[in-house]
DNA sequence: GGAGTTTACGTCCTCCGTAAAAATA
DNA sequence: TATTTTTACGGAGGACGTAAACTCC
């Protein structure tokens, strides 16, 4: 059975008429003959009584009739539902983003969200940035706001949105605070702490260090930068942390030549096409972009 | 879009899989892979993303996927119910019948008709015989239980069902009464009644006087054999009546060699698939069949 | 004779399968 | 390397259109 035979079924049934029907669908005649007895023979019933000239319905066509207009109905409502799909932001929108970003970013972002896309299904999670990427790329998650990777991936689109400087902090007892300034060299000689292995924060850290050919004595690391400050506090070291965590009782330590920062935005996989939820996170977030990035 | 189409839709999201699909559908891959990309061609949009050899469902496809579920059992559910239509015994039958076999035949076989199929949507109408033929022929009734037409009709099948013997029968006081039998010439001086022009029983009763070139002095005519009965009675002269309809005081004329009768039975349209109500109807009219006419 | 349906036949198009390439685990 | 999807190409089957036969009005 195909779509065509029941439109054509439908077209004789209500015409009464081959010809009529040929001429409504753009076909000749015997093809819409053909299609009937094509349809009829399938289904191992006649559909229709030829009296001389005049169409009519059998039982068996009574029958099939309401059912083939259900039928090519449900077929153009999919059809108009799959349009719809472009202008109208529903379904489901996995998302992801690493612990600071947010508790920091995203709480903002996420209640105007909500409240402007109320069909959308949210569905949520804390991920380290670097697992977040690895799910983007198998296609457990669609969306990822995290700290972006310093080196590219080839399946992966990053859309940075923030700039998050990065600053050298210590306790403001720690001997370092009497200095005015202080060289890479001088740090690396103060015991430190470090962001987990792996980690794209930690990267950017280490890689100056590295290039100096220093070597950082990291008395511990954590995986979250909130416990890593908390360490600070207490004494057991210097680090680098975003600007934006400084707080009492921590103060910045100006280093020579060293800026640093690591950007943060979004991933998603460049195979997956985008869904009109995901779209819609997208151009709210990037609306909060920082306009220096756009230099 | 097509059924085929759909069902490789299917079978794909549900085994994330077009190698798994090919099999069940006993089919190639490449023939899938093609399936489903014109699919996606045709409803411009992507409903798999292909992330390396994992397969799943886009937004789009999540849309499609009950619908197209829903398409097909639509489907499945239509051929069903054309294959139970021979199995079961519904719809509606359009019947009719002259007064004369509907009041006297029918009565207790539309009872028990009525009774076994109660599916079954009855329109039960009165015709005179003639025109129930016609109406057959244009296919506006199904079934028609009438008096026979004595010539066959190439669109028409008749089916015997009933022998209905019709007798000389005048009012008792009637001069005839005292003969013990009479001939055709002595009946056509008498004045008589007969059925309306064009009917089938009129054609049976003229039949054997025009043989004899004998003319019949009617005095008036009617289209209902009942009123026909009434006239006889109150003595407005004689006529051939059905022999069951014989009744005080009317009384049975004999007439050397004539011996008429009638044949009651159903008409149907030769191009006319019969429904399955319609054929119900007509096994319960054979087994109601005169033993005589089997023979 | 005119209109409508069916049948017959030639052509074109579509869809499938085979084979090879590309990509991934 | 082995598996999966995609692409390319050749062949078979189906669907349409033209033309003619048949039927009915």
């Amino acid at each position: 059975m195909e779509f065509s035979q029941l439109k054509a079924f439908i077209c004789v049934a209500e015409n009464h008429s081959f010809s009529i029907t040929a001429n409504q669908l753009h076909l000749t005649q015997p093809a819409i003959s053909k299609r009937i007895s094509t349809l009829e023979e399938q289904l191992g019933c006649i559909l229709f009584d030829r009296i001389g000239h005049h169409i009519q319905l059998t039982q068996a066509g009574e029958v099939l009739l309401p059912r083939a207009i259900k039928v090519l109905q449900e077929v153009e409502d999919c059809k108009k539902q799959l349009h719809r799909l472009n202008d109208c932001v529903s379904g489901k929108l996995a998302l992801a983003s690493s612990h600071h970003i947010g508790l920091h970013r995203l709480p903002e972002i996420l209640k105007t969200y909500a409240k402007e896309y109320q069909d959308v299904d949210l569905d949520f999670q804390f991920i380290e940035s670097e697992q977040a990427c690895e799910a983007v790329r198998t296609g457990q998650i669609e969306l990822a706001v995290i700290t972006l990777p310093l080196e590219p991936d080839g399946k992966l689109q990053t859309i940075e949105l923030w700039n998050d400087p990065l600053i050298c902090m210590v306790n403001k007892e720690h001997p370092m605070c009497t200095l005015s300034e202080v060289c890479l060299e001088q740090l690396a000689s103060y015991s430190m702490l470090l962001p987990e292995k792996e980690t794209f924060t930690r990267q950017i850290i280490e890689r100056p260090f590295f290039n100096h050919q220093l070597k950082l004595k990291a008395r511990m690391t954590t995986n979250e930068l909130e416990s890593l400050r908390m360490m600070v506090e207490i004494g057991l070291g210097w680090s680098i942390l975003p600007k934006s965590m400084l707080r009492e009782p921590l103060v910045e330590i100006q280093v020579v030549d060293l800026h640093l920062d690591r950007k943060l935005g979004l991933v998603r996989n460049k195979d997956r096409i985008l869904s009109s939820s995901a779209e819609a996170m997208i151009n709210l977030l990037l609306s909060t972009r920082d306009v220096r990035l756009g230099v």
